[in-house]
DNA sequence: CGGTTTGTCTTGAATCATTCAAGATAAGGC
DNA sequence: GCCTTATCTTGAATGATTCAAGACAAACCG
């Protein structure tokens, strides 16, 4: 992206590059960026990333984003998620089985550590002979900008 | 759908007009039609629903399911949900908190009651501000169908 | 360091689920 | 039975995502 570059982000690209090298693919300019975007972004939408990818990397094409995310998704290095009303969203955090709180109004996603280390209610009652890999939670409710628009609009139809 | 009916199916009937009507909506004979296939297909995207209803009432348009499945989650008498990698879903067993058990192979869908009724992982850690509404439980593993598959393919590949 | 192989990117187009809009129609209240 | 209004039909549009073919570049090799 830059012709010169801080000790630190020198460092920072190599062990991207090293990342995706470990996943066996192939370290091109875009991936690097991709990666890059989604730090920035952590809960990203394809065109989004494709935007901050374009910034600095102007002849990017939205199939390129599809195609790179695809791969690491593939590979493991990032994950999909695809909340209900959202198109998919990606994120860098993987392995630690974290959940998601996102907006019902806005859409906007929060990570959730899981509150119980063991995640008891993570083990169906009775699975219908399906042999469970994950649980995935999703927490719905109102993030604070939204709870504070909520508050504004109730003040103005109804004052004191 | 038939001009002779049994007394049970009559009293089907009945009831589906009156949950209809409780919910504020017209009764119509597509959206008790939309309602009877829900009923054989408790998972069923808006194409299965449609095709079903289709069968006895062949005049109907597709959007006319996407309307009747619209009006009737906005009145709360249907739920919807959408799997990562599925269309919408819908369902008319509404109002316990089920969660739900997805095939990650074919995508089917079955339910899950809580494994604990207080749902003691579903107050997360730290909501970073959001105010929850809800906790949505999303098992993924293999059906007992994909199961079979994948033995069968894995006793090709390396017969003792 | 240049050649070769193979994976990745660009360009262009297609697909699918879903939604929008306008006019025709039928349900429910009187 | 008539009127109002919600609902349905028809036709078209949207948006996210995927597919395909050829151009290109990264990694491996000597």
């Amino acid at each position: 992206m830059q012709t010169s570059q801080s000790p630190a982000a020198l460092e920072y690209a190599k062990a991207l590059k090293a990342e995706i090298q470990a996943a066996g693919l192939k370290v091109t300019t875009p991936r690097l960026a991709v990666m890059t975007a989604l730090a920035a972004n952590p809960h990203a939408d394809a065109d989004t990333i494709f935007r901050a990818v374009e910034r600095n990397l102007p002849s990017t094409s939205v199939q390129a984003v599809y195609g790179v995310l695809g791969a690491f998704t593939a590979a493991g290095i990032i994950r999909r998620i695809e909340p209900a009303g959202s198109s998919a969203l990606y994120e860098r955090r993987i392995g630690d089985n974290h959940h998601h709180i996102v907006c019902s109004n806005c859409r906007k996603v929060s990570d959730v550590d899981c509150a119980v280390g063991e995640a008891p209610c993570l083990t169906p009652s009775d699975p219908h002979g399906f042999v469970v890999q994950m649980a995935e939670v999703t927490f719905w409710g109102l993030c604070p900008q939204c709870q504070q628009a909520q508050r504004q609009s109730a003040d103005q139809s109804s004052p004191l």
